[in-house]
DNA sequence: TACATTTACGGTCTTCGTAATAATG
DNA sequence: CATTATTACGAAGACCGTAAATGTA
């Protein structure tokens, strides 16, 4: 039996009259009158009499009739779920630790304002480990500032970022309007662990400019860097989105290294088969629009 | 979207493999895929992320999953709940009084004996107006003294029913083998009342046979009449069924009248299009065989 | 290559319509 | 005779099978 079965026997409960259920259903007597006949066959009971051109309902279509309005009210909630979810389905959104900190919750509350009913999940974890939760569907897709592995993840630039040297007021590269690259070597390093984004681009930077540097401090995070930095305890090469406020509030001093540049890309990826609903699409658009 | 596609979703969602859940549904692998292509057509939301050969459920199929196993719980319900009540569902009885009061609980307890599950629910009224509740449906069938009226009414007659003449222990009938029919119009009658079959079958055939009697006290039921007759108040002529205890505890005597009978049927009558279900026919056949 | 899913296509059963028949008031 | 339900039958469509294609480990 199907649920136009129970569909059509509700129908005629509520008509308590074959022609006029056929009427309400837009469908032809005889066929009504099928579909009861083969309900009443397959569960052998009698759902109606049927006494001198009237119909009684009998004990089992009592019964009956309760399951079915029962069994279509669900139908019909799933179909509103659906149409809920396609719309504002939860978002799992993987995030490396730098866009994490320093670019996300701009957007994700941005996000949230145009799209209250859409619920947004964030996971923090380096690049290697946003992937794989990726690749078994954990996230639904992720920003990230390091390199994918897989072939099957589909990567869209977002926005470059930029490193930039810091250091204390007080240091003396203060008031500067740049830093000569060699005069990094004579400084203390406060940087982050190995296996970070930002250690990779700093020390892949250095290298590729043949530059040595000295590593004073190592932390996993970029508010430990900012205070050693400020304490005078050496010199960092951090996100510059990360000392934008200190550096306007004259805490640190961020100043640029002639001839030099530290850069990375913040990228969207997800799987190739990843299916997009409207909600994370929205949100990609909302990233892209937004790069600064 | 049919149970028929939830049934086969919710095995795609007990494996997380279509073609375990094929082999499960004893059917082909590509018309499960097909099902689940269809449900995802039709609500417009992806069930499963297909990532690396592997599927992953999504929000939106969390959500059906909850849906279908219900639904088609209650589809399994229905089953079982038809089954029962093909098999012992409520029987709503009629019958007049004399047959409720007198035949019909001896009946009702020998069919409960061995129908423990069914339900019997005895509506006692005259035979007009149990005539009426069968037609409407309000009743499935009813054991009746009267006869019925509508052409639509089975009738299968039952067992007779002899009235018989009573009087008080003290009265001058007491001890004769047979009352001579003359001698009645000479007594006091206890009667029950204009409309009751009892009175009727009385009424009809002493004019049948001629007779005039004397009506003492009308009451609209038996131990009334039983009452009045033992305290030497009249006799009477009710059924032998209800007055067969005193007879043989001596407080009443039952006596025949020579070369006359008082008698009647019980008819167990229901609607021609009725639809007798297995305890129906069951309380019936029962009727039949223990008739006295 | 081997395994899982999707696509393509065709046969069979279902569903529903029209028309005819039966039953009822 | 008008109204309602059932039966008969045929066309359109759904369901599911086989075969082939596609995509992955």
């Amino acid at each position: 039996m199907t649920l136009r079965h129970y569909q059509i026997f509700v129908a005629v409960c509520d008509a308590m009259n074959m022609t006029a259920a056929a009427e309400s259903l837009f469908m032809s007597q005889p066929a009504v009158s099928q579909a009861i006949a083969e309900l009443e066959k397959n569960y052998e009971v009698r759902l109606f009499e049927r006494l001198s051109r009237k119909l009684y309902l009998t004990e089992a279509g009592e019964k009956l009739l309760g399951y079915a309005r029962h069994m279509l009210r669900m139908n019909d909630d799933v179909e509103k779920d659906m149409k809920l979810l396609r719309e504002s389905g939860t978002i799992r959104l993987g995030a490396s630790v730098t866009v994490g900190a320093y670019v996300l919750p701009r957007l994700v509350s941005a996000f949230k304002e145009e799209n209250r009913r859409t619920a947004v999940r964030v996971v923090e974890d380096n690049t290697r480990q946003i992937e794989h939760l990726i690749m078994t569907d954990q996230l639904d897709f992720g920003i990230v500032e390091g390199d994918t592995v897989s072939p099957d993840i589909v990567v869209h630039p977002l926005m470059d970022d930029e490193l930039t040297l810091v250091c204390a007021r007080t240091h003396r590269f203060a008031g500067l309007s740049a830093v000569m690259p060699e005069e990094l070597e004579k400084e203390d390093f406060i940087v982050r662990e190995k296996g970070s984004g930002t250690r990779k681009t700093f020390e892949d930077t250095m290298a590729l400019n043949g530059l040595s540097w000295r590593e004073a401090w190592t932390c996993n995070n970029a508010d430990t860097i900012r205070a050693a930095v400020a304490a005078g305890l050496g010199v960092s090469v951090i996100s510059a989105r990360a000392v934008a406020r200190d550096a306007a509030s004259g805490l640190l001093c961020a100043l640029p290294v002639k001839a030099l540049q530290f850069r990375r890309t913040f990228k969207i990826v997800y799987h190739k088969n990843k299916f997009l609903t409207v909600p994370m699409r929205k949100f990609m658009e909302l990233c892209m629009k937004s790069r600064a």
